[in-house]
DNA sequence: ATAGGAAATG
């Protein structure tokens, strides 16, 4: 009768009170117990130590039952050593946990009792946990090698551990285990093992393969490939895969709209993800907080922060990840201030940044000339926050100081900084040597730069740049012809414009659309009218050794101007103009756009590399630096 | 007992 009524106690006790509470209960449990029969004796001790792990939280209480487990001799029942795996729920635990199970038994016959359901929950714990997929797959051979058969649970966590890694060939074996073991019809296995390949550098095809081999699908199944996509960068076969997907009629949930989302940002598709906020509406799929995280991230990088911040009101739930992607929204259009006040905000509602949110702010002070308060947050990193700040933290200190114009501030910030600078670093001082005149300092850096990272294009362009400021012809030329002899090929400047729900990519002197006449004669007509209104062409970036009316030819090719000249062909006037550009925009489109934002009047919002620039009637919102 | 997703210095 005791037996009973001694359990909830046990449970409540441990629950409120710890360790003390359990080595005194213990002691009472084993008195108990020697009264009764042997096999009673031990259920009740199982059914303890199962009650027990439930609820348990922390490793200590964990080694408490483990030497409860060893008292009662329960060392070898198989449900209660996977009771004690699974309650593992970090590194350390389930480190623990690991070696006691399988502690001695490294030499002799594997012990009868190991199941794969024991295996399974501990290759799951490590799966799950962070910086131990290793482990995960160890055990996953131990268990090969100790004769034990996996089953279709087992593969998953196997899997997620390979996507963890990385591996190719790893992955692949996998794979033929898999096969040979007939589990690759198996929904949870073969849209993990999508997922997996997705995750090997570079191996998106693969995961395609399978993905088109697969007999059935569901929401999962073309979520991790969208999302496989999206993550290599493919973002346009992401969305027409999610089109694809509404053609079979499979169901997306809110995960495969993360996913797409994700991709339609990186495009800049704004279009595009209005519908996406639509269907989601329509289809009364549930807004989670990751996919409002996900609009809010959409809205901001595809040009309507107002928008992003509007969703972010009216969030219930916030995390930090939320109030990081309206900071850096803010930020990227150069609306410092409004960032600056929202990282206050989020401070005093008591939710404590992290290291990405320092990010966020500093990059917004810096791109908006918040000298002084860059200072005051990068100064509270460690000191309000105990977040030691890293490379990007002193990078956007750097960049702070350059962009102001405080270029010896800026060097000598780096020759104090605790760790070694990086060619990010070096670059942005370089485009401050160059934007104040400092061309001495610029080239020697540069210089530098090419000799520790000779295949980086960006670092020659910056030379480049230098010479054309010094007007050294043939020292530019000189830098083309090194690029040249090394191989290296220039990165095509591409401009995307969202059209008719379609993007339309341009790259210079592009002549694939089939409007490209009309699209040149456009182009033609604006360089005349802007001149007209004092556009000057800035023909010292072009980096080809041509004379100068030719270089003026060239500019006029830049595929956005390309793009400009097909969105005024093409929409009403007076709407806005959305373009998105892989590079950063160049001096003299910078500013052929601000006269053809007047001269045109239309509003161009322009995404570049880094950032937005808003043209109207003239003016950037950049206000020229950027 | 199993699978897919969100922010990041230029």
């Amino acid at each position: 009768m005791k037996k009973f009524n001694s359990f909830p106690i046990i449970k409540t006790n441990l629950l409120s009170h710890h360790s003390i509470t359990i080595t005194t209960l213990t002691l009472s449990n084993e008195q108990q117990q020697q009264q009764q029969t042997q096999t009673s004796k031990q259920r009740v001790s199982e059914q303890t130590c199962l009650s027990l792990l439930h609820s348990c939280t922390t490793l200590t209480s964990l080694t408490q039952i483990h030497s409860l487990i060893l008292k009662l001799g329960l060392h070898q029942n198989p449900l209660v050593l996977t009771k004690f795996a699974s309650t593992s729920s970090n590194f350390n635990s389930i480190h623990y946990a690991s070696s006691f199970i399988f502690h001695s038994h490294h030499n002799a016959d594997p012990p009868s009792f190991y199941d794969a359901f024991l295996f399974n929950t501990v290759i799951r714990a490590y799966a799950q946990t962070l910086h131990s997929k290793s482990m995960a797959l160890h055990f996953y051979k131990t268990m090969l090698c100790y004769g034990v058969l996996p089953n279709k649970f087992t593969y998953p966590f196997v899997l997620k551990a390979c996507a963890g890694i990385g591996g190719l060939n790893l992955g692949k074996s996998v794979h033929g285990f898999v096969v040979k073991l007939g589990f690759e019809d198996d929904l949870h296995v073969q849209n993990t093992m999508i997922h997996m390949y997705c995750c090997c550098e570079g191996e998106v095809e693969f995961a395609r393969k399978v993905f088109d081999g697969s007999p059935k699908s569901d929401s999962v199944t073309w979520s991790a490939m969208i999302g496989g996509y999206a993550r290599s960068g493919r973002s346009t076969e992401a969305v027409g895969l999610f089109r694809e997907m509404q053609v079979v009629g499979v169901c997306p949930d809110e995960i495969t709209m993360v996913s797409v989302l994700s991709a339609c940002t990186d495009l800049g598709a704004l279009e595009l993800g209005k519908w996406l906020e639509s269907y989601v509406d329509r289809m009364k799929i549930t807004k989670s907080l990751e996919l409002c995280n996900a609009l809010i991230d959409m809205f901001a990088k595809c040009g309507d922060v107002d928008k992003a911040m509007k969703l972010f009101r009216r969030m219930s739930m916030r995390t930090i990840v939320s109030w990081t992607s309206v900071i850096d929204g803010l930020a990227m259009h150069g609306r410092g201030l409004e960032a600056v006040s929202l990282f206050d905000e989020m401070v005093e509602q008591g939710v404590a940044p992290d290291d990405v949110a320092f990010i966020g702010v500093l990059s917004a002070c810096s791109h908006s000339g918040l000298v002084d308060k860059g200072h005051y947050y990068f100064n509270s990193m460690e000191k309000n926050f105990g977040i030691v700040p890293k490379i990007e933290h002193y990078g956007c200190m750097v960049d702070l100081l350059s962009r102001a114009g405080l270029v010896k501030e800026a060097v000598e910030f780096v020759q104090n900084m605790p760790i070694e600078p990086n060619q990010i670093i070096w670059r942005s001082i370089i485009t401050a040597c160059h934007a104040r005149g400092e061309l001495k300092l610029g080239e020697t850096i540069s210089k530098e730069l090419i000799k520790s990272e000779p295949m980086h294009e960006s670092n020659y362009v910056l030379l480049s740049n230098i010479y054309a400021k010094l007007l050294r012809w043939e020292k530019k030329t000189k830098v083309r012809e090194m690029m040249d002899m090394k191989g290296m090929k220039k990165v095509p400047g591409s401009t995307m414009i969202e059209l008719n729900n379609e993007m339309y990519e341009f790259v210079a002197g592009d002549k694939s659309h089939d409007q490209y006449k009309e699209i040149y004669e456009m182009v033609d007509e604006m360089g005349r009218e802007i001149k007209r209104a004092g556009y000057v062409p800035t023909t010292s970036q072009v980096l080809l050794d041509i004379d100068e009316e030719d270089k003026e030819d060239a500019l006029h090719r830049h595929s956005e101007k390309l793009a400009i000249a097909f969105a005024l062909l093409n929409t009403n006037p007076g709407t806005p103009i959305r373009i998105v550009k892989n590079l950063r925009v160049c001096e003299d489109c910078h500013s052929a756009t601000k006269f053809i934002s007047k001269v045109y009047n239309r509003e161009i919002v322009v995404r570049d590399r880094n950032r937005f620039h808003h043209f109207n009637n003239g003016l950037c919102s950049c206000r020229d630096f950027w």
